[in-house]
DNA sequence: TTTATTTAGGATAAATTTGTCCGAAATAAG
DNA sequence: CTTATTTCGGACAAATTTATCCTAAATAAA
């Protein structure tokens, strides 16, 4: 469904938004170990989502990453997958015909797109806020 | 979602239907043409599906590919889906945990698991028949 | 200013998926 | 029986994704 990269790109979000609703930042090192992936590969991913300005990431001694507290509530999950994984899979035809278009639908298309907007929906109406809540009351976890 | 070789499957098994259903059986090459596939590639995969039971296979001259013509309504989408991708789409879990578990669930759990049930019984309730009639009377189309 | 710490970023490597090649096996037809 | 045709199956290759390594750059604190 999600590439790992973005498996562990939406992790470590969540985790860094748990951190900093608590005013910490955190370090790469630490959110690896949290979230169980590769920490240079972990790195990777956390750089591009400092980049789409998702997170925010600082260089030296007492750096590392946060999420500034008042957007936690605004960042959806759909940004984060947009972000890592691009839109292929809010758009893409279901049989990898190289345009979706109900004009000159594929065989599945009509049943495709239901479950597609779903998940779509899904992603857009789900909210950095509550996931990192869950993970904060012990409710959700990260590892297993 | 599906990987490509799922895709061609789907549309190999589907395109297979059609012909069969007008008691024709049809070659890997014009599979392969009307898929829009690599033919190796779909030769591997049309080899996996006859190994599932799923479709028929017969070698020599006049060989090729068939569906028995009754199967073709009890076949569902999640039977193709399954036999080439797994069931790790129907069972696994969205953030990548080693098990989707209710009782120790990840933060995206409860709203993923109702986006893959959805996709699930869409995958379930979709008969080859329904999908191979669409394409036989030119409303839905294989390449684009 | 020096040092220690932490992220940035480029180069590589490993693993997986996707795709190719070719000879073997089956089989229909002359 | 021979030949032509078609799928089978194993080995191999390319492309993509996942993962690692190492140096540079930033920066906080002594
Ligand atoms: S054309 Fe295939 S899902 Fe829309
Ligand atoms: S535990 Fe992650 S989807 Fe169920």
């Amino acid at each position: 469904m999600f590439s790992k990269a973005c498996e562990y790109g939406i992790k470590a979000t969540i985790y860094i938004a748990v951190k900093s609703m608590h005013k910490e930042r955190v370090s790469l090192k630490e959110i690896a170990e949290e979230v169980n992936s590769p920490v240079a590969f972990t790195a990777k991913i956390l750089q591009s989502l400092a980049k789409s300005g998702i997170i925010d990431s600082h260089k030296g001694p007492t750096g590392g990453f946060q999420i500034e507290e008042s957007r936690i509530d605004t960042i959806k999950l759909h940004d984060i997958v947009h972000a890592i994984d691009g839109d292929n899979i809010f758009n893409g035809c279901g049989l990898g015909l190289k345009q979706c278009d109900a004009r000159q639908p594929c065989p599945v298309h009509h049943k495709f797109v239901v479950v597609r907007d779903n998940l779509k929906i899904m992603l857009q109406n789900t909210s950095l806020y509550e996931l990192a809540t869950g993970l904060d009351i012990g409710l959700t976890h990260l590892k297993r």
